[in-house]
DNA sequence: CCCTATCACCGAAACGTTTAGCTAAACGTT
DNA sequence: AACGTTTAGCTAAACGTTTCGGTGATAGGG
């Protein structure tokens, strides 16, 4: 393996030269830069970024902890920052925390030891995993997307919470339910909370109260979602339309409701948050509403990038409207016999 | 932060003690050992790895190039590996090629610059790409996954894909169909291939001979299955089952049958290979061919560490079982009109 | 024509680890 | 008691990069 010693001699110049003409900051002549650019081809060098991490006290990673790889939502949330981290010539050191705090937290240490330039953290935990000193942040740069909480001490990225999930109850009160059930997230998940907030708000609008045997609460994934669905449908106040938080969950309920025999939408109504690639696949296609992914990945990563070159002020807060996608999955309950 | 040599002043012993402390390698008596834990503690201590890899001239990191994150069964795969490596003590540096060559090329570059201790590859080229000197591998450590041509000069685990493309194409002649068609998948890539080469192989076995119109090549993702799947739908000659290569162009065939208005099974046969978690709430549930993918997970960073720890021998291939998962997507085909 | 400024480049000292080589003590063997 | 052997621990030299300070050379202003 070619060193940087091995291009400063076969180009003919010194080391720090071919330090300055790679990183391209200061000043060097054309000519001794294509010697350098040359030797560098001619050698098949390539930077070691270990030694470059150690001298300048952080590498070109970026830390990317996720807490469900499995889910559509995160999948394109790696996507699009991976595109972008690798344009801006960062890498990405991905981490799955399997919504456990403790494996959060482990992350985060490795992150830190592995000089990461900062970090993209889909929080797991609560409120209260932060602000204690349960998880340790140093000075690290940190930008919280998706269950961000305003408490959170670093910078967030989020969608609207509360009226992602109204503008799914309101299309779903728009079809004259009365009943209509919620399967939530976990309850100690800022994200949870607010959607929850924005079901409860939209109700009110109508005039409906709401109904705490039509709430459930899942762990965002598919196996909970199914059983919670199953216990939701065998109780007596069996609701005509359920608003389901996340897409997993969604899709649990989708098998819980067919095995049940029962058809959407005429036996229930449903509608989601997330979009995903295949939801207009299933049978009935499935309203939703959708986030702009991409564009919260591009913000996380400029944010971030922008404490990184150093000009921090206050922690910055996005947060990113929601869009109705109209399908088929919900219509006017059935007349009650 | 806290370096080496801080916690070898407070704790009162030499640099090197600590070194050893933390590798854990050579001998340190319990007292010193002791001393040197609990400064580690009241420091907050971490191993700065930059450090680490230089002066070890390797990582504790490990590349994963996979071709397409959005893909399911690319997702568990990143989800089993980086679980392993992470209790193995490595960390996991991602790259998505996109199924864009040279792409891939530069993510391998950047991977030997990160100093991988090893990575794992999906590739997503044909054998020419990686036989030619376009892609150089050097004296990298690779084990290439999936799409593993034998010929490759590393380390392969890949799925019997012949197999499971007979298995599936078996269940459904099983039902009497006689025109099959088969969404296949990119022409050049070694894993379609040997898809396509099962297919024919189970139409043989009845007597039947492969049909060049009823083989359509996608790219393995959804909307150019779905043209593709309209295009079979208009030709004359339809057939009344159809074998597809991948999950995703499995979902956009679906879609496209939707639209067209055809039901599976009635007016459509479905049989494919990848499994994947929603499979069975599609309407019909899905019969696929599932790939051991946690398996192959382990075996890939089981051999690449191997690999790593030095006892290398010549290339291993390792080759995986794939298991028939009948549900309700084929059926016999109707009766001629 | 001298003094300072600017410029293009170089030398060498770090960065925080690992590890080869060393020291000194402790022990067993003759 | 003298000798080697083993052992626990230390010293110091790398690893390959970045960067600070320095050095001629060229240019401009007085």
């Amino acid at each position: 393996m070619a060193t940087m010693n091995d291009v400063a001699k076969t180009a003919g110049v010194s080391i720090a030269t071919v330090s300055a003409t790679l990183s391209g900051a200061s000043f060097v002549s054309p000519e001794l830069r294509a010697k350098v650019t040359a030797a560098i081809g001619a050698l098949g060098y390539e930077r070691n970024s270990a030694a470059s991490s150690l001298k300048r006290g952080k590498s070109f990673l970026i830390g990317l902890v996720v807490s469900d790889i499995t889910n559509p939502f995160f999948t394109e949330l790696v996507h699009g920052v991976q595109n972008l981290a690798r344009e801006k010539g960062y890498s990405v050191l991905l981490g799955i925390s399997d919504h456990d705090i403790n494996r959060e937290a482990e992350l985060l240490r490795l992150m830190r030891s592995h000089q990461v330039a900062g970090t993209i953290l889909c929080p797991t935990g609560s409120m209260e995993d932060y602000s204690s000193h349960r998880l340790n942040f140093g000075r690290m740069k940190v930008v919280a997307v998706d269950n961000a909480a305003p408490e959170l001490p670093f910078d967030t990225v989020a969608l609207d919470n509360t009226k992602a999930a109204t503008l799914a109850v309101r299309h779903i009160l728009s079809f004259g339910h009365q009943k209509i059930g919620i399967m939530a997230g976990p309850k100690k998940q800022f994200v949870s909370q607010k959607r929850l907030e924005g079901f409860s708000l939209a109700l009110e609008e109508q005039g409906i109260n709401t109904d705490s045997t039509l709430i459930r609460h899942g762990d965002f994934r598919m196996e909970d979602a199914f059983r919670s669905c199953v216990e939701l449908l065998i109780q007596p106040n069996r609701p005509t339309a359920l608003f389901v938080a996340n897409n997993l969950m969604l899709i649990g309920i989708m098998q819980a409701l067919t095995e049940a025999g029962l058809s959407v939408p005429n036996d229930m109504s449903i509608a989601s948050i997330d979009d995903f690639p295949w939801s207009s696949a299933f049978q009935p296609a499935l309203t939703v509403v959708r986030q702009p992914i991409k564009l919260m990945a591009s913000a996380a990563l400029n944010i971030l990038l922008k404490n990184i070159e150093g000009d921090y002020s206050a922690p910055i807060r996005q947060i990113f409207e929601p869009e109705l996608v109209i399908r088929q999955s919900c219509a006017p309950p059935r007349l009650q016999i």
